[in-house]
DNA sequence: GGCCGCATGTAACGGGTTACATGATTAC
DNA sequence: GTAATCATGTAACCCGTTACATGCGGCC
């Protein structure tokens, strides 16, 4: 099975929700699609420019300063049968802190416990930015997408906590065992 | 800052484990390390001949059927100097599952709930195979790696039983909602 | 002798990042 | 008028996957 191209679905998605132009796509995505997704222009124009060559969007006329774009009858053809389609399997997610502790034995023990801390450190940032978007969703709850867009940022929020529990307790693991 | 290679790393570690040829890292990536990394043979080979170039490793004289390697001394030093370098940040990690949620305003529920459903099978099986590997690792506590391995483990099983938590919880929120 | 699995290797391709280039508008 | 920012775009490069090629040993 040939691998499909995830950008252009996120472009077409994003179409689809009112961001109309390549560099607002890359605003929005940086924003709010930032716990689980990342762009950059050099993808966002050439994939706009193909998306338009395959007829799954137009440039719309354009008055002002932003290229806008809309999507056509085949393209939101097309994001729905994405959308609808199952997801196979379970990526492998490369990790580098896991590698580096995988490999533990050539450091010392106080890099190692340093490492985990400042990742715990890392996620607790995290963690706090994605309860100040929850709380912003949910004072906005007017879009349909709201449901959907909590529901992506609760998996954050979860993997984040149990992420955090596992610093706390590997930190102990590494400080009892001597 | 311009981004290291991991692959590397994760070759010279593997030959600091006495994992000597090619083909046996390949294959102790895919049993050992399987559930944080992954490695092709179109990696393995090239990165083999440029670590060699390097001077961090060298080709022992090979009587058997493979071709051995062992760490230089530099390759040691290099392997001990990343080991020991702290991880700089938290990578965004492509989802593609959530991508389809943040847009499955799009698909209709009855498809939405399928897809976290067998997402949730998915992640069972995992937590499953996760559990076997731990409880091996614990029956031939012999080596010094043990404890990290089992840190790396512990790692994957918090983090998949979180997300079989959030399953559970859109499952609920998703049906409830209608 | 022919086939199969092991082991090594390479070439083509695709996705993504980075750095750079360019015009247009705004700010002072 | 020139500096900064917005907005679009392109080219070079790196990493990783896939598919293919090759030689070797054992097996029946």
């Amino acid at each position: 099975m040939p691998k499909e191209n995830m950008t252009r679905y996120a472009i077409l998605g994003l179409l689809a929700s009112g961001c109309t132009s390549g560099y607002e796509m890359k605003h929005t995505i940086d924003t709010s699609l930032n716990h689980f997704w990342k762009i950059s222009f050099g993808q966002v124009y050439p994939t706009l420019k193909r998306l338009e060559a395959e007829g799954l969007i137009v440039e719309e006329v354009t008055d002002g300063e932003r290229k806008q774009f809309a999507l056509t009858k085949n393209g939101h053809a097309e994001l729905a049968r994405w959308v609808a389609e199952p997801s196979v399997e379970l990526p492998v997610q490369r990790n580098d802190l896991l590698l580096k502790l995988y490999f533990a034995r050539h450091a010392s023990k106080e890099v190692t416990l340093q490492k985990i801390q400042e990742h715990a450190r890392l996620l607790e940032e995290r963690l706090e930015t994605y309860q100040a978007i929850d709380a912003m969703i949910r004072s906005y709850p007017d879009s349909n997408d709201a449901v959907y867009w909590l529901l992506t940022l609760d998996y954050g929020i979860r993997k984040t906590r149990a992420l955090l529990d596992w610093c706390d307790a590997s930190l102990e693991t590494l400080e009892g065992g001597n």
